[in-house]
DNA sequence: TTCGCATATCACCGTATGCGAATATGAGGA
DNA sequence: TCCTCATATTCGCATACGGTGATATGCGAA
């Protein structure tokens, strides 16, 4: 095996090269993007909170699945929550969350 | 369970959503920053094409899995490559990508 | 406090995914 | 042609992940 790269190279790309710790947050915060499922949600809650029973009922998705993801979503700070009674408001908790998913539909070249 | 969504917010959702076949390839293209080893080797080549050999070496990754890896970004047309004798140059193939990064850094508050 | 309803958690299953050893391929040089 | 070397593919393993039925939790109403 030959390696090719230079010493000046092979020190730009170890500066460069973000650290174990923030290589791990950013795949769980790519995670969210990489499932239909979540996509959909996303998707959904980009147009105005819901709550739980909402998301399900309109994207035909069992609740165990809904609650299950919002979980997910919210352990990697994706949505809020806020309670109202019974029911439970979910909403994105960042604008940059559309951004991404604009990049994406962007690349896609839609 | 209590459905509260109006008529009309379910009309924009199934309006906006995007289609399962879309949404498919949005999955594909978020797949590439869902993992570390990827995120390394996207980052790498965001600093200059290289060989197979020259990731493998300089991120300590096994060939096979570069190789692999480098597979599957190819599917995803995330990265082009260039033969010149033996060797495999590959880059990336769209700027889109470090921004979809950079996106991802921004949100994360680095 | 007991009931009903919205949501969350648990437990399990089937499948997808990443890795790496062994092996194959394919290009250049002898 | 045959050998070498860079890269790709195959295959099997271990693990992670998504979905879902059964069940638990927590809140409001009565």
């Amino acid at each position: 095996m030959q390696v090719l790269l230079d010493k000046r190279l092979q020190d730009l790309v170890e500066e460069y090269l973000p650290s174990e710790d923030i290589l791990g947050e950013l795949v769980c915060f790519f995670s969210v993007f990489s499932d239909v499922t979540r996509l959909k949600m996303i998707s959904a809650l980009s147009i105005s909170e819901m709550c739980v029973s909402d998301i399900s009922s309109v994207l035909g998705l069992n609740q165990t699945t809904v609650s299950h993801q919002l979980r997910l979503l919210k352990n990697v700070n994706a949505v809020k929550c806020k309670r109202q009674g019974k029911v439970i408001f979910y909403s994105l908790k960042n604008q940059a969350l559309s951004e991404v998913l604009l990049k994406g539909v962007e690349f896609l070249g839609y």
